[in-house]
DNA sequence: GGATCTTCCTCTGTATACAGAAGCCGGGGA
DNA sequence: TCCCCGGCTTCTGTATACAGAGGAAGATCC
């Protein structure tokens, strides 16, 4: 593999599994060193996390990389209606109905999945339906946009992580979004999908505010 | 200014402008030498254009100019409608009224405008409307996707260039837009950007039909 | 005559060296 | 004692050199 393309998985991994906290300096050279590459791939490294929003410029000299406060995640969370619902909405039109058919019986047994407290297992078949609705949505572009902003909610998870109780009403609301894409109404499937993310996102808040009852921009 | 960055827009130039036509190699030795900078900051600009989509990697040699198929420009809208109902929606709820009765104000004198046959002036006009609802939707990351949307569209402009009756009834679109913006009416604001969008598409892909009736992708 | 293999060439990926700019620290003066 | 100025240090931005990989063209064999 590339050296350049290492150094961005790293220093990517890094930042979403927060190894590498909000407001760290990412000098070149330092940099370059930890990872053992010299500072021509790890400036093309550091320059597609500065397109992905993950490290921003911090005034003239190097890059920090960037805080997520609490005022964040609802701006993070209206972007992701508009995109999630037009996926949904366009997947429900371009779909094969089998696979999510199948999606769907599988959402059905999740809560059994749950009930053993198998999260990984149920977090793996997220991940395989976001990527069976990009597919089925058919539009690049959608799914670019949607690949920029996952980054930014892989960050969430650590708010979020593991509440069986949300989980479980996560699931109820994903089996819903899967029948109407199955059934090709793209209305119910927007609807489904404004639903499930509203109470995704006032979840994630009532969290976000035990954890730190600051109300805005917590640096670290 | 950086070489980088001088590299970066007068490539972006170049496409955006169609003097860089879609299919066109572009190889690191020719491009720096054509722009009179080193291959290092060559390289960063053409990783940008790379993120923007603008260019795609060519099987391992060298980087092309990537194409806009009929069929891209349907993809292009679906994405275009949730991101600007987004924008209108939230811009409706933080707008400072003041700015947007200007802007409605002007919008109701666009077509003595556009009969003086002063285009540049409307775009101009368009342009100032899309900054006052990046601003006023006060959500960098809904401004960061439009802003990365926004150079695909640009290379539409080529098909609806100077369409007078289709500038003359956008303007009419564009002032409900506004007013319920103004008014602060969110839903009015989704629905007009709505209305305005579809109207634009429809009579895009008129013209796309009559300048080439081809059904798919044309490369060039 | 065609297909395949080999060789060469060109292009990308990486490392390193150099120059310019910006902050920091110490010294001197008010 | 505090503020300002100058030199120094360190960091980014750019150029260039080198190595490896991939493709194209020519020659040879079937």
């Amino acid at each position: 593999m590339r050296a350049s393309e290492r150094a961005y998985a790293a220093l990517r991994e890094d930042i979403l599994e927060w190894r590498l906290e909000p407001g760290t300096v990412l000098g070149e050279v330092e940099q370059s060193e930890r990872l053992g590459i010299s500072r021509t791939p790890l400036r093309e490294a550091l320059a597609r996390l500065l397109a992905d929003g993950l490290v921003a410029a911090q005034g003239g000299r190097g890059l920090v990389v960037t805080a997520v406060s609490v005022s964040d995640i609802a701006r993070l969370f209206e972007l992701r209606q508009a995109l999630e619902q037009q996926i949904a909405r366009q997947a429900a039109r371009h779909r094969d109905p089998a696979v999510f058919e199948s999606l769907a019986s599988e959402f059905s047994a999740a809560p059994e999945l749950l009930e053993r407290s198998d999260h990984a297992g149920y977090y793996e078949l997220v991940a395989r339906l976001d990527l069976a609705m990009d597919a089925a949505s058919s539009n690049t572009y959608l799914v670019t946009a949607m690949r920029s902003l996952r980054p930014h909610l892989v960050r969430l998870r650590r708010i979020s992580r593991d509440n069986s109780a949300r989980l479980l009403a996560a699931a109820r609301e994903h089996l819903l979004i899967v029948e109407a894409v199955a059934a090709g109404d793209s209305e119910l499937a927007a609807s489904a999908t404004h639903v499930h993310l509203h109470q995704s996102l006032t979840s994630i808040l009532a969290t976000a505010q035990m954890l730190s009852p600051h109300p805005e921009g917590t640096p670290t």
